[in-house]
Parts: C-alpha cells; sequence; structure tokens
DNA sequence: GCAGTCAGACAACGTGGTTGTCTATTACCG
DNA sequence: CGGTAATAGACAACCACGTTGTCTGACTGC
C-alpha cells in the first residue's frame, strides 16, 4: 500500500462508495423495496427535483436520453412513478413522483444518513466534515 | 445538500473515484497505452502480486472465475500477459506481466500517485491521511 | 483406483450504458 | 405566415462487464 498509495486511495474510494450504497440497498430491502439500486435513488431524486422528463433527466444525471428512458421505464414498473401526457408539449411525457416513490427516497435517504451519522460516532464529525471538504476538492477543482 | 447528508457523501466517494481514475485513463493514453481501463490496471496489479490463474485472480478481485477469464482475454490482447501451459498442473494456464504490461502499470500507478500528491498540496497531507483512515474504517468495520 | 474437487471453456443471459435513426411536435425567424 | 431547425421520445443494434449454469479434463485424497 505504501508502495501505491494513489492507486489505494481510489480503491478506497471506491470501496467507500459500494459499502455505503450496498448498506442502503439492504436497507431498502428490507423496508418493502426490493429490487431497487442506488441509480434508481439518485435518478428519483432527479425527477423530484425537477427533471420533469427524459430528456431533462439524462441532462441533469450526465447520460444519455435513452439512458434515462431505460431507468425511467424500470421506474415506472416498480410504481415510484407516473408517466402522463404533458399537455402543454405532446412531444413530452410528464414525470411525477407516487407516493411510494417518495416513500422510498425517504427510506434511502434515511438509510444514507443513519449510516452517515454511525460513521461520524465511530471517526468523529470533524474527520468526516474534512473529507467532505477534500472529495469536494477532488471533484470540483483541476487538481 | 444539507438536506441529504448521507446520499451526497455517496456521491462524492463515487465522483471522487471516476474523477481520479478518469484523469489516470487519460493520461495512460497520452503516455501510448489507449484502451486501457481501471479494471484492467487493477487486474494486472493483482496477477503481477500473485495471482497466477484466472480463478485466482476471480478470488482475489472479487469476481466469478468467468470475469476474471474474459479481463485476461483482453489483457492478452492488449499484449500485457502471456499465457502458458503450467508444467506442473496441466489444468492451469500460467499467467506472466509482460514488459510492456510491466510499463503500463509503472504509468498508471505513477499517474495515480502524482494525483493524490496533487490533491494532499491543495488540501494538506494531514487531511488527506486522515480521509484515508476514515476510508479505511468504512470498508473494514462495521459501521 | 475411484470420488470429489478444481481449472478453464463455452453459452446464455442481465444490466446499464452507448450510438444511430426515425417520427412527431414545437420554436424560431425571415 | 410558413419553412427550417431543434427537441422529445421510441426503437434497434451494439458494447462492456458482470452473472449463472454446464461441461470436460486434470489433479487430490482417502
Amino acid at each position: 500500500m505504501d508502495t501505491h498509495p494513489g492507486a489505494k486511495l481510489a480503491r478506497l474510494l471506491l470501496a467507500g462508495f459500494t459499502t455505503l450504497v450496498d448498506e442502503v440497498v439492504v436497507e431498502l430491502e428490507r423496508e418493502g423495496h426490493p429490487g431497487v439500486t442506488a441509480t434508481h435513488a439518485f435518478a428519483l431524486d432527479a425527477i423530484d427535483a425537477g427533471a420533469q422528463s427524459a430528456s431533462e433527466l439524462g441532462r441533469s444525471l450526465g447520460v444519455s436520453k435513452q439512458a434515462a428512458a431505460k431507468t425511467i421505464a424500470t421506474l415506472e414498473e416498480l410504481s415510484y412513478l407516473d408517466r402522463r401526457a404533458d399537455p402543454q408539449d405532446a412531444r413530452r411525457k410528464h414525470l411525477t413522483v407516487t407516493d411510494r416513490g417518495h416513500e422510498m427516497m425517504a427510506i434511502g435517504a434515511g438509510a444514507f444518513d443513519a449510516y452517515r451519522t454511525r460513521l461520524a460516532g465511530q471517526v468523529g464529525i470533524l474527520a468526516l466534515h474534512s473529507l467532505e471538504k477534500v472529495l469536494r476538492v477532488l471533484t470540483t477543482q483541476r487538481v
């Protein structure tokens, strides 16, 4: 590890992500939402936050509109969203998150937060804030 | 973000990973190793570190032996490894990293390390060490 | 020496992306 | 007003990277 600290850092970041996400997926399954992935939760979040169509969702997630459409089809299948004709624009299908969708989002967000809180309890809130700050630098600045 | 700090943490971890990896992939391409992904580099690393067969590589990467075999096929295609019959065990195909493979590993590790060093320059080595410690807790302990 | 285990090949499939093409609809501008 | 450009979404083909299942051939241990 001391011989490849950079690569080790990359592995740690990925492992941290998957650990957190796996935990949340398990919790969602336990709470009556099997078959949900982190991708689904993030997409539903983006829709609830304002992405009103497949094209918009794609832009907001940074993927193609076709990929977004597939995610939407899955979410509709799982009854997490409704798709209706947009009265203002006949090209569009307007998206709204269902009650079940909101419930799933709440459980997911709660599980993420609970995990983060437990982690803060182990390493200290200051260390966690520091980590988040470093990651913001890493992801937003030309390092 | 303050409303969903846990989910935000997950996004930061993933974004941090992809930022780092994308940087390294670009550097590898620039240095004469196009078409290489982080998966390839990690697999080659595991092979060089002792994984001597597809089954072993799969175990060491935590994937099925079939998935490992596919990665190996790609790496062989790209001239990063040789596969020869094992004289001791006719079932096995012995794996060795080629010179070009070692060169690619060196460039990749160098790029990872360089990025980490630049990051340390921006946020301080102490913050980086703290981050790595938190991630080790996150990934190795029952939080 | 035979039963069980292990390595690897092959096939079928799933997921989550991609590009490309097509039609219908809307927006813009001369 | 009308024609052209841009946009939304559907559909198809494809790709990367993983999965499970099945099969054969080769070792291992009792």
